[in-house]
DNA sequence: TTGAAAGCGCTAACAG
DNA sequence: CTGTTAGCGCTTTCAA
């Protein structure tokens, strides 16, 4: 059996589609009680269910959101963010349309070129990654960015705020005590490793810790580049190793545990160790479970799809919008070994 | 601007807005080559796009797909499926609505309802974990089930093959020599670890080894109850206790690395370990990097979309498919320590 | 308080 | 080889 019709409802009710179509959008308020009840009994009798294609069609309106990314499947954060976006448009009544490009340009086109057919009334562009990206050619004004910034701006933005992060995990190790403090960076993601650097130099700074070279190193992302920086941290002589290490991310951290446990040191009780991003399945299942910065995916999910419905305020057109990254405190950070346990005071 | 519609590349062209719709629909080829190039023209110059919502309008078929899953947001598994999934519709042409309903059922009778309003060619009915699910309402025939089937049947579903995989993961600890191989089990998620149960016992037998109930201990998923359950088998006196363990899941096999660092036990050395999911940036990750069977998340996704296109042929309205779960050869699994190194005849 | 009519942009019979 | 006409299912003037 084929779907029912408006003018289905219309017959049933003894009335004019017009006034089904009054009665259902809740419009005309003028329409009699008497009339709007059998209206809504007949369309519930026959089972009635608006087309969204036709209604899209009439008014231009489709009420759905494109919502492009480069890399849903690679990367275990994507859940978060997804969920977000999807959370808030199910509030206000929106589907979306999900493509995954891959990172590849062709399919980028192609996704914007089918999604602008679609008439979808908005589109939001992800990153899995903090970067600055050139602005696809095609994308309708008013696109969100989501854990990315345009090159040369003139869209809207959310990106966590790595800076203020950076800063966060060094406080935190501070507060415990620690004043040799390394930062266990990566060349692999420029803008956040930066951002998360200038972090850790302000906090040093604003507790009148010296910055010591040596306590930044780097490698790649992974757990293996984690434990070969950890290792150049943990050679150091005794009064220049470091008690606490930053890392740039969870990934890293694990090296570092391990690095840590081939020289036989416990963690936190002679290294004391902060991740970033808060990764599922990763950071809260080490041993000891890891302190570390969340990403805040979630929320800018839902940020990016509250202000590309219009439903969340924000002014210029073409602000970077920073996202807070709270520290989540698990057990990898105790105070520094021995004697360095009395904190220091601030001297600015 | 508005966008170029196809009366503004007929005028352009100087031909009907029939003319055009066949041209750029390649269908009518008696239309004169001079035309067809001047009504592509025509259109390259007005920038015209077909407008999709006018064209499902009128032919009922809107090339689009609707997937719902339950938990895309707190799995890691997901973005693979969904990656599959996706891969099959773009190189289909298809576009994919994608509703995560976070299990709830009120959202998912909307998300059903929504879908259905916008006409979607087809639907796809996600679980995250492996189960048999009551059918909800309202699901279009024709609908596919992803790693669930559904209760009492109806529809076609694809599912991991958990009970080969189980076998798979035994083979693998018999063909290093092992003969006292435990089943590190859960109660969690009966049909998968059920199914993994029925694997482990066939291999066994098929390699003419006994089965030892004590050898068989369950936990939570988790690192956590791995530990737990892993110490019951580390505890049991020397010539009872497993040299290989085959674990529900990585996370838990996480967990048995716990439990046997703690006895000074080193994998592979002292002890074999299997896992079962693969998990990104689990399983990999590990020290020693673990031996696992691999869920086919994106093998599934793919299946299930082009079975939902029509693009794979499938007989049966009402048939589960079974797809194989490959093994992941890292560096857990080793020969038992000892004497037992020599590998058992089989006797059946 | 309600209905008639037009039209969103496209495709598909059918005519020429 | 191409154009005319109708209509997909809805909303929205405008008129009654």
């Amino acid at each position: 059996m084929a779907r029912a019709r408006i003018s289905d409802v219309a017959t049933a009710a003894g009335v004019s589609p017009t006034t089904v179509s009054l009665v259902l959008n809740d419009v005309e308020s003028r329409i009699s009680e008497e009339t709007r009840r059998r209206v809504r009994e007949a369309a519930e009798a026959v089972g009635y269910a608006p087309s969204s294609v036709a209604r899209g069609l009439r008014t231009r309106q489709t009420r759905t959101i494109g919502l492009i990314s480069d890399q849903i499947a690679t990367t275990p954060f994507a859940g978060r963010m997804l969920a977000g976006a999807q959370d808030a448009a199910r509030e206000n009544g929106r589907l979306v349309f999900l493509v995954d490009t891959g990172g590849d340009d062709v399919i980028e086109r192609e996704a914007i070129a089918a999604l602008s057919a679609q008439q979808v009334d908005a589109m939001i562009y992800a990153c899995m990654w903090h970067r600055v990206v050139p602005a696809p050619e095609g994308l309708p004004a008013g696109t969100i960015f989501m854990d990315c910034r345009p090159e040369g701006g003139g869209f809207r933005s959310v990106v966590p705020d790595d800076r203020e992060g950076g800063a966060a995990a060094v406080r935190e190790l501070v507060a415990a005590g620690h004043r040799r403090i390394a930062y266990l960076d990566t060349s692999d993601t420029p803008i956040a490793s930066g951002l998360r650097y200038e972090g850790y130099r302000a906090a040093l700074a604003e507790a009148g810790l010296p910055f010591d070279p040596a306590l930044h190193v780097s490698g790649d992302t992974s757990a293996q580049g984690g434990r070969a920086a950890a290792d150049r941290l943990l050679e150091l002589p005794e009064d220049r190793r470091p008690t606490g290490i930053f890392c740039f991310n969870d990934r890293m951290a694990i090296g570092v545990y391990t690095a840590a446990h081939h020289r036989g040191l416990e963690i936190p009780r002679d290294l004391s160790v902060v991740g970033y991003d808060d990764q599922q399945l990763v950071a809260a299942e080490q041993d000891p479970p890891l302190t570390t910065i969340a990403l805040p995916h979630y929320a800018m999910g839902r940020w990016a799809m509250e202000v590309a419905l219009g439903v969340r305020a924000e002014g210029d057109e073409d602000a970077t919008h920073l996202m807070e990254c709270p520290i989540v405190r698990r057990n990898s950070v105790g105070p520094p070994p021995a004697q360095v346990a009395k904190p220091s005071r601030r001297r600015a």
